[in-house]
RNA sequence: UGCCGCAUAGCUCAGCGGUAGAGCAGCUGACUGUUAAUCAGCGGGUCCUAGGUUCGAAUCCUAGUGCGGCAGCCA
C-alpha cells in the first residue's frame, strides 16, 4: 500500500466520467430505503466528497456498519451531482471497510460539539470542520513563514532546545535534568548538587532563541529560527502555551525601523498566502467562527500598520476620555486594555507601538538618544494583543555592560553574548513572533488552545 | 497566581428543597436524491467528590477536584 496521491482534493477537480479510488473517514451517512450518502473527508480540503451508494448493490451488512468515523476504500466513478450542494459526487461500485467505528462509542457526532469537549479527545478532533481547517491553515502559514525568508535570503537556522544560560529573562523556565525520579509516587533528586547533573549545572528548556539567533546573524547577516519554545509561567489564559512555537527573524545592519518593516511584510505575506492557499477554509471561518475576519484579513494585508511611539500612545490613552482598571502614565507597561483600546477603538488595524520607557524593557534593547526609551516595538492587533515583540539590539559594548549591571544581572555568565559587541560588532535587530497567535488572528479562533493540535499549559500534557 | 462562573444521560442543556427532564446522538422500523435528511416508536443517570444543614438535597452551606471567562506573565 503506497501512500496516497490522489487526494479529495484534486478529485473534486476531476471530470465527470472519471474513475476514481478515494480514501478517508466517513463525517456522516444519510441512508433511504434504496439510497445513502456519505460525506467523506481526508483532510486535503475542507469540502467532503459525497458518495452515492446504490443500496442494491451492496451487501446490506456492509452498508451496516458504515458509521460516522470509520475509515473507507471507494471506488467509483465521479457523475455530475443532480442535486445542490456540490457539483460532482462519487457514485460507488467498490466499497471496502478499512475501520469500523463502533457508533455506541464514537465520540465524534455529526452535531457539533464544543471545543471544550473536543479538547478531552483532541486525539480525534482533526476529523472535524473546524480543526481540519485550523491543520491545513497552520501547515500552509508555517510554509509560507519559510518561503517568505527564503526569498529573502534568511538562512533557516537552530538555535538549542535545551540552554545552560538563563540570559533570556523572558520568563520562567523547565528545568533539564536527569537526576529528577519518581519513586512511589513521589519525585526524587538522584543528585542534589547541579554539577553532578547531566550538564554539569543547571539547564533549561529555552524561552527564546533570540541571543543565540544574534550570533549567527553576525556572520549569515540575515537568519530566523523556527521552533518549539517553553514558558513555565502559570498562565492561565487563552492566549498562553507552555510549548508553543515561536518565529525569530534576526537581521544585521539592521535598525528598529528595518525590523517594523520586516515585521509588517512578513505577517502581511503569511495572510495573503492563507487568503491565496486556504480560501475554503477562511470562508468556513468567516462563515461559523469570526464573522467578518475575511474582510479584516484582506484589509490588513492591503493597509500600511499604523506606527504610534510609546509616548504618543500614551497620550491618546490619557485623552481617550475612557475609565481605565490601570491607571496610565507614562513610564507605565501597557496593559492589555489600554493595548487592545489603541488598536481595536483607536487605529482599527494592526499597530506598532515603539520606542518604550527603558525600564519595562529588556537589557538587550538598544538605549535611543534621549536616555530614556529603548528601541523596542510590539506588534498589536486587534482582540489578540500582542502578536510579535521586537528590538533593535544594542550593539555597543560598553551600553550593553551598563544595561546588564543596572538589571542587576551576572555579566559573566554573557560573555559570548559581550563578545558579538567586541568582534566587529553591528547594528541589528528582530523580533519574535507567537507562531499559534498568528494562526488565531488568521482564524478567528478564540482560544490558543485550539490552534495547535496537543496543547501544553499548567495541569495539561496529555496526549 | 488572583477574581468570577460552571459541573445533571454519549453530547448540549433545563430543573434550583418534595418520585430525574428535553433536544440531539444511539437502537428498532418507515421512506429512491439526501445535504446537521425526515417521520414513528424504544432504551439510556453514582445529578463531580467528601462532609454538613434538613423529615427530605441534583437543588442550601463548607472543603476539594476539574473545566471555562477575565486579569497578570508574554509570543
Amino acid at each position: 500500500m503506497h501512500y496516497v496521491k490522489q487526494y479529495i482534493k484534486n478529485v473534486l477537480q476531476q471530470e465527470p466520467g472519471d474513475t476514481v479510488t478515494v480514501k478517508g473517514w466517513v463525517k456522516t451517512k444519510r441512508a433511504s430505503k434504496g439510497i445513502q450518502f456519505i460525506q467523506l473527508s481526508d483532510g486535503s480540503c475542507f469540502t467532503d466528497l459525497q458518495i452515492v451508494i446504490d443500496a442494491s448493490k451492496f451487501e446490506e451488512n456492509l452498508l451496516k456498519e458504515i458509521s460516522t468515523g470509520c475509515s473507507l476504500l471507494v471506488e467509483g466513478t465521479l457523475v455530475e451531482s443532480p442535486a445542490a450542494g456540490q457539483k460532482v459526487e462519487l457514485s460507488a461500485t467498490d466499497i471496502e471497510i478499512v475501520g469500523s467505528a463502533p457508533v455506541e462509542d464514537y465520540p465524534l457526532q455529526k452535531k457539533g460539539a464544543t471545543f471544550e469537549f473536543l479538547r478531552e479527545i483532541a486525539h480525534l478532533r482533526c476529523r472535524t470542520n473546524t480543526f481540519g481547517a485550523v491543520n491545513r491553515i497552520r501547515s500552509k502559514a508555517s510554509w509560507a513563514i519559510h518561503q517568505f525568508f527564503n526569498e529573502r535570503g534568511f538562512h533557516y537556522v537552530n538555535t538549542p532546545i535545551i540552554t545552560a544560560s538563563d540570559c533570556e529573562g523572558a520568563g520562567e523556565m523547565f528545568y533539564v535534568s536527569n537526576s529528577l525520579a519518581v519513586e512511589n509516587g513521589e519525585y526524587k533528586l538522584k543528585n542534589k548538587n547541579p554539577q553532578e547533573d547531566f550538564f554539569a549545572k543547571p539547564a533549561y528548556l529555552t524561552v527564546s532563541g533570540q541571543l543565540e539567533g544574534e550570533t549567527l546573524a553576525c556572520g549569515l547577516t540575515n537568519v530566523y529560527t523556527f521552533g518549539p519554545t517553553f514558558r513555565a509561567e502559570n498562565s492561565n489564559s487563552a492566549r498562553h502555551l507552555a510549548e508553543f512555537w515561536m518565529i525569530e527573524p534576526e537581521m544585521a545592519f539592521c535598525n528598529l525601523e528595518g525590523d517594523m518593516a520586516l515585521a509588517t511584510e512578513f505577517i502581511q505575506y503569511v495572510i495573503k498566502y492563507a487568503l491565496d492557499n486556504c480560501s475554503d477554509d477562511i470562508e468556513f471561518f468567516n462563515k461559523r467562527i469570526e464573522p467578518g475576519i475575511l474582510e479584516t484579513l484582506e484589509h490588513v494585508v492591503n493597509s500600511d500598520f499604523e506606527h504610534v511611539s510609546y509616548t504618543d500612545a500614551i497620550k491618546y490613552l490619557e485623552n481617550s476620555g475612557e475609565k481605565f482598571e490601570y491607571p496610565i502614565h507614562w513610564g507605565a507597561d501597557l496593559q492589555s486594555e489600554h493595548e487592545r483600546w489603541l488598536t481595536e477603538k483607536k487605529i482599527g488595524k494592526p499597530v506598532i507601538v515603539y520606542n518604550y520607557p527603558k525600564e519595562i524593557k529588556a537589557f538587550y534593547m538598544r538605549l535611543n538618544d534621549d536616555n530614556k526609551t529603548v528601541a523596542a516595538m510590539d506588534v498589536l492587533v486587534p482582540k489578540i494583543g500582542e502578536i510579535i515583540g521586537g528590538s533593535q539590539r544594542e550593539e555597543r559594548h560598553n551600553v550593553l555592560v551598563q544595561r546588564i549591571k543596572e538589571q542587576n544581572l551576572e555579566e559573566e555568565a554573557y560573555w559570548w553574548y559581550l563578545d558579538l559587541r567586541k568582534f566587529g560588532t553591528v547594528p541589528h535587530a528582530g523580533f519574535g513572533l507567537g507562531l499559534e497567535r498568528l494562526i488565531m488572528y488568521i482564524t478567528g479562533m478564540k482560544n490558543i488552545r485550539d490552534v495547535i493540535p496537543y496543547y501544553r499549559c499548567p495541569r495539561n500534557a496529555d496526549f
